[in-house]
DNA sequence: AATGAATGAGTCTTCATTCAT
DNA sequence: AATGAATGAAGACTCATTCAT
């Protein structure tokens, strides 16, 4: 805003390799958007938060808006990588693989006040950016192709009959939906109601007497 | 000052009350965003939505952002008008209530592709705006306790037992989740799949043979 | 607010009815021009503080530089006539009618923080504004040949020999650079030590043991 | 953000360190300010009379405020370093380094059309602005102060009994009200006779008979 | 590679003026 | 006569981008 003021003489870095340089501007990229909002974020704010100088985003990035779209892309890539493997150290049960992927949802890092408040200001954006629309899709067509999968052997070990489209479509938007609750709103919703709730759906449907035990480990190992 | 000499002038808009061009501009900002997106708005593009100049904004409103900020609270108290209405209108038995409420959150003029995107764009914007999170606080909590209440009767009536307040959490943020992911990815989420899910999860509560018969009018007056 | 410029005195329709609002106005305007400063003043200050609605101003003057000469007018022949009033009530002495002068110059209605604040702010915009030079020119020239014509009398009374024309000039602008002090930092700057130093400068040209009860009653008949 | 596109540009500036480029908007501000007006100043006249961008201004300064206030500070220091210098250099006799600290503030580049234009605007706003209040009221208490050591020590000298503080008030503030008529009326207040006037004051508080051989040189040095 | 000075388009805000009622 | 809605020009400020060093 004002106060371009006291640049201070901060310590010459030590030059790095162009990729450790970008990655360094995106994580600064995600902590400046977490704590200014995803529009109120400007160049400078970036750089201040990386202490590096202004320039330096024409460097690495096509500009502004190509480095905020590279931070989209980190946070997406980073959620898939977290909920593969927490569903592959899940074990051999369909049902625990699926809830396995819920408890990953909402731990950290994907569940952080910072994540999600990003999150959400992305995919509210996407409506306006074809780039965003795409990638939003595409994280979560794969999300929903996994859980259904995981849906159908569940249902088929559980003798259940579902409608695994539908149950995906709604266990990965009451995610997003309870991730916009907890952004906008920490206060009513606490992450833990918000695990609760999705658990409980899956649970209703395999008609499971609140197995909350199979997911102790994973709760508890929050950051 | 300085000479604000004679100019060719556009034909002047005949005046009318305050009220009246207050709500004109509100509609024009809510347009606008639709068109936009929140924060690519300008006072430039609300105007000429209005067909007014520039300058009336500073008449009606205190700003760009109070003006926004109307637009808001307008679109939030139309949304629970419109829920109380269809919930009064829906016959005695709770269930029906039920889902009378959740009908009319994906019916026009709640559930357009413009208003769920200011609605998710809005929600995104809560967290750095207190303004925004207190407002969208109220919203959800006078929501939430409808259905709380809701549910209560509907479990008492068809015998079933449930924890309201988790339920009536769930539904809220699956419909808010549903209008994230239709805002974002219309193609993906249809008005109808995602009203579909929305029912079938209270269908799964009550045990109910999918009761869609029930709905299908109200279904079918989309937009 | 540049611009001063020529403004043909226009003739008044409803003499009676509008002087009386055009003084309200100019009335209005010198207070707005007290509390905000010369140029913070704006149509909508002066308005409000005459309780008018704010097109009423193009009724009864050109506009707003118009309306700010008025005030200009309206308090230079205040003063002109004030003086005028005091030195004729001072008796036969040139002597004492000169202090007269003086006194009347740091005595209310005159010398009143909001009467020298506006006075320095139009001295100060007079070199930019040529209406404004004309006005302050004849005001201090009327005041000055007055005061020469006193000091030439007194001189010649007391058996002094001087140059009225330069002591004169002395005074005029003694008074005006106490009144730009006491303006800016009426702290350092009492309106006592004011008028003691301006006396005192007299009293130092015609070797006066400090007469000051010479000047005491009119000292002490402030408003 | 949105499509800041490549666009044709002027020939850059080479960039020069810091501290010179505020001082060239520092020197092109006080430009502006003498020809248009303290309040007539826009950001574009003064970096069109710098020969800068628009935008530069934000580099080196908060905001056009700031960069007026750095211009009046600029000011006055520049006439407290000169006043200095020119007691310093007039000899050892107390009522000479008075002369002399006379002479310096009716010469330039004290004394110049410009600077005493921006000096009374600057004193004229004083009063509405708490921030130039204390530049003003430090500049001439400092002044004062000066003065005051000074006519002690010629009173001593001369055998004359005066109140010291009363004489630097009269002198400051008599210099103060010529610098106000010289830029509002510089064809009736002259430089000469201004000065001439002062210097008056003070030979009639000594009763020296008009030495003028003493100043000769000084005054005749003159812009 | 890195810096930060410089640019300039875009936006919001203010406000004197106009004018229909 | 009086009102206040409406206008639009002007100005300050922000900030992504460029580029000489």
């Amino acid at each position: 805003m004002t106060a371009q003021a006291k640049r201070a003489r901060r310590p010459r870095k030590e030059p790095r390799i162009g990729a450790e340089r970008r990655n360094d501007l995106i994580q600064a990229a995600i902590a400046s958007i977490a704590e200014l909002g995803y529009d109120a974020v400007t160049v400078a704010s970036i750089c201040d938060a990386a202490g590096f100088s202004r320039g330096l985003i024409g460097h690495y990035f096509e500009g502004k808006d190509d480095l905020l779209l590279e931070a989209v892309r980190y946070i997406t890539q980073s959620l898939g990588t977290i909920t593969r493997d927490a569903v592959e150290n899940a074990g051999p049960d369909p049902l625990d693989r699926l809830h396995a992927a819920i408890t990953a949802s909402f731990a950290p890092p994907t569940f952080t006040p910072e994540r999600v408040a990003i999150w959400v200001s992305f995919a509210a954006r996407a409506r306006w950016s074809p780039a965003l629309t795409q990638i939003y899709r595409e994280v979560w067509r794969n999300y929903r192709a996994s859980l259904s999968r995981l849906i159908d052997r569940a249902a088929d070990r559980h003798g259940v009959n579902l409608d695994a489209a539908q149950v995906a479509l709604t266990i990965s938007q009451l995610i997003e939906g309870l991730q916009v609750g907890y952004s906008a709103d920490p206060v009513s919703i606490s992450r833990e109601r918000a695990e609760a709730a999705c658990h409980a759906y899956v649970d209703g449907l395999f008609g499971a007497p609140t197995p909350s035990t199979r997911r102790q480990a994973q709760v508890t190992r929050d950051a």
